[in-house]
DNA sequence: AGCACGCCGACT
DNA sequence: GTCGGCGTGCTC
């Protein structure tokens, strides 16, 4: 027979990268008349479902069974591959994470729609000669508009008539309109380079030249270190511009979403477009069109939350993360990694330049700038000419309030001076609800979270007690559940709820306004309320770490820190970093616009090396100090500090067993929670200074075990594992 | 017995 | 990450 002397035809295999836990590329057979090369979006199927991968570079696996493979489900040969720089910068991640390449795979496919071609609009159009049976006010509005020529889909016509979209549906009915296939939506506006250019003070053009001059470099990493209103965001948008100039795409990367909304309206101001979005809450039809968007080149910038790190650009040519120190950039569950130092890698890998900018960098950027690593630019004034505020502590053991009160009398009198000028107040306090512990004056119960152990707050607006870290919630009750003595329950310390209290005793006749995220009305009500606050429609604001960063507020002259310490004695090695970031910028907002501005921090401690570096509005004292301390403790000036690592294989009651400790442990000094993948890279890497790691499954009674452990017989059972060397009495 | 739940290994 | 198999322990 003719047929059988030829060879049996081979398969032609490939190796696929699937979103699986696995340290390979699986091999799957490329169906009949279809080619593929590194980099080709696929669909496999995967044990019982069908999952994206992507073609990927390694030699397909020989020795698997060839009757074992399975073929390609979907080849999407009308999406770009993915490029060669993106597959590297993958490969990279994987391997410097600890992360399986298919879990960071799984970042870059997270829009399965936009691999399908977007489906045609469906629009309507005018039918000559029909007219309708009567005509109505809402149908001649509707026959009016598309005769000025608008046209589009049913909502967007109804829209541009001011009618609803059933009048439309009528007209349909009748003939009188026909629907009709639009073409795919039209690539987004470009940015116009030209929209609207800033003047630049001297320094800004200084600054903007040197980053232009970094952008001619290729690869290379810029630190922006301007003080708040001192104009990065302009001086970036140059680089920005000059990179679109160039054909190339920018990429700009904030820690929240909570910040994009002013970042859009900035952009909008200087380029006439809005940027594309890229973060966790936009809808899935953004979503899909902005990854198709930036894979076939038709959007240019996007604006986006760490995720948007992994997205397949065609060309990109820039990454700018902005409030660069934010611990926000840093993702903890599945995939373990700071999209900031992985900004970086991807324009090292692209060979791109990445900007990083900050009021407050990260000690570990600060010292990468100082060992020149990273390009240094220094914006030392604000841009608005306006000079710094002026800041003073508060010595809380001589000059605080009396008793029941919690604003020192020097604020009281700033704050009264504020309000006559008719200018804002901010009093800042990082502690939600009315109380951080509760307790009997009778027998000394204290409210303690019955899961995780922690104080009780109490809310007086929700009459609750709330566990902070668990959100377990109960009411405030009539009497002592231990003692039973009524009336005799008393709050210790305050919240910004006892703030707002104070205040309005003090000034009833001043505007005042609690910003805190546990408030009821959500996120909505915050947006209006920092609106009413821009406005000027407040006079004193009393907010939580939310009114830190984002909004601006051009009234506000003086900011008050009711309690600057707190932050600093807690367990975190990072402590004193974090508090010094959160004060610079909170006491940064008082005058921002207008100068003469003031901050009055209220503390225990002003000879702490924080709060004097925070008084002298010097940040070089400040790194200097904390690089000393570090070393001094024998940790590294940067890198992962830890020094109790608690891990297990579910984040939340990982959290929970950290806390358990750090309840034991009220002196420790250095508990740090890391998520299991954080936890392994640790011990790989050896960056962190370990005390003991434990690995604990769901539903672990941690303190129980921890009691056995110190009995003498540690009971290590299933896939509880524990890696100690320290003596466990610390943690009692 | 039936079922819910958690653990564990496999997935090309 | 997700599914299915299996063992344990409780009971619509």
């Amino acid at each position: 027979m003719l047929f059988d002397d030829l060879p049996e035809e081979k398969d032609t295999i490939a190796s696929v990268l699937v979103p699986v836990a696995v340290p390979v590329a699986y091999t799957y057979k490329v169906p009949p008349g279809k080619t593929v090369v590194p980099g080709t979006i696929v669909k496999v199927p995967l044990g019982s479902r069908q999952v994206l991968g992507a073609v990927w570079d390694t030699e397909p696996d020989a020795s698997i069974n060839p009757k074992k493979l399975k073929a390609m489900t979907t080849v999407y040969d009308k999406v770009p591959p993915l490029a060669d720089d993106l597959r590297k910068f993958v490969d990279w991640v994987a391997n410097w994470t600890l992360a399986a390449p298919g879990m960071v795979l799984r970042m870059v496919l997270r829009s399965e729609e936009a691999l399908e071609e977007e489906p045609p609009l469906a629009g309507i159009r005018r039918v000559e000669g029909h007219e309708p049976d009567r005509m109505t006010a809402a149908r001649q509005k509707i026959l009016q508009v598309l005769e000025e020529g608008v046209s589009g889909t049913k909502s967007t016509v109804a829209a541009a008539a001011g009618v609803s979209a059933s009048v439309v549906d009528g007209l349909l009915q009748q003939g009188v309109l026909e629907t009709i296939s639009l073409p795919a939506a039209p690539p987004p506006p470009l940015p116009q380079l030209d929209f609207h250019k800033v003047t630049l003070t001297p320094r800004q053009a200084d600054v903007t030249k040197g980053l232009l001059d970094c952008l001619d470099k290729g690869s290379s990493v810029a630190l922006i270190d301007g003080v708040t209103g001192s104009g990065k965001t302009e001086v970036y948008f140059e680089a920005i511009a000059e990179v679109l100039r160039q054909n190339k795409q920018a990429l700009v990367l904030l820690p929240e979403i909570a910040l994009t909304e002013q970042f859009l309206r900035r952009f909008e101001k200087r380029f006439g477009v809005f940027p594309a979005e890229w973060h966790s809450e936009i809808t899935t039809k953004n979503r899909e069109r902005t990854w198709r968007g930036v894979a076939s080149g038709s959007v240019r910038v996007v604006i986006g939350a760490r995720s948007a790190l992994f997205l397949p650009f065609k060309e990109l040519g820039l990454i700018v993360v902005d409030e660069e120190h934010d611990g926000a950039f840093k993702q903890d569950d599945r995939v373990s990694y700071n999209a900031r130092d992985m900004a970086v890698v991807r324009g090292h890998i692209a060979k791109f330049p990445v900007i990083l900018a900050s009021a407050t960098p990260s000690v570990e950027s600060r010292v990468n700038a100082d060992s020149g690593r990273y390009t240094k630019f220094e914006l030392p004034e604000r841009a608005s000419g306006a000079e710094l505020p002026e800041l003073k502590a508060i010595d809380m053991r001589h000059d605080g309030p009396d008793r029941g009160r919690w604003l020192a009398p020097d604020l009281v009198e700033a704050m009264k001076e504020t309000l006559a000028d008719g200018a804002q107040t901010l009093l800042f306090l990082n502690r939600r609800g009315y109380a951080p512990l509760t307790l009997c004056r009778t027998c000394g119960h204290r409210f303690q979270c019955p899961s995780c152990s922690a104080w009780l707050v109490e809310h007086r607006f929700q009459g609750r007690l709330v566990c902070h870290h668990c959100g377990h919630t109960e009411k405030v009750p009539d009497a002592c559940p231990k003692c039973q003595a009524t009336n005799s329950l008393v709050a210790c310390g305050p919240g910004v709820e006892r703030i707002a209290e104070e205040v309005e005793d003090r000034f009833p006749q001043a505007r005042t306004l609690i910003l805190s995220s546990d408030l009821p009305g959500g996120a909505k009500r915050l947006k209006r309320e920092m609106q009413i606050v821009e406005e000027g429609g407040a006079d004193i604001l009393i907010g939580t770490q939310l009114v830190a960063k984002g909004h601006n507020f051009p009234k506000m002259r003086l900011v008050g820190v009711i309690d600057a310490d707190l932050g600093l004695a807690h367990g975190d090695p990072r402590a004193a970093e974090k508090t010094f970031q959160l004060l610079a910028q909170v006491t940064g907002r008082a005058g921002r616009v207008t100068g003469g501005g003031k901050g009055l921090l209220q503390t225990y401690s002003p000879d702490h090396p924080v709060i004097m570096a925070l008084m002298s509005q010097d940040t070089e004292a400040f790194y200097r100090a904390e690089i000393d301390a570090r070393r001094a403790a024998g940790l590294p000036p940067f890198g992962r500090l830890a020094a109790i690592v608690v891990s297990s294989q579910d984040k939340h009651a990982a959290e929970l067993y950290a806390r358990g400790l750090a309840k034991i442990s009220p002196h420790d000094s250095a508990v740090t929670l890391l998520g299991p993948a954080e936890a392994a890279l640790a011990l790989v890497r050896g960056r962190y200074r370990f005390r003991m790691l434990l690995m604990a499954p769901r539903q672990f009674d941690l303190q129980g075990y921890i009691r056995t452990w110190l009995d003498g017989a540690p009971r290590l059972t299933g896939n509880l594992r524990l890696q100690v060397d320290i003596d466990p009495q610390q943690f009692l």
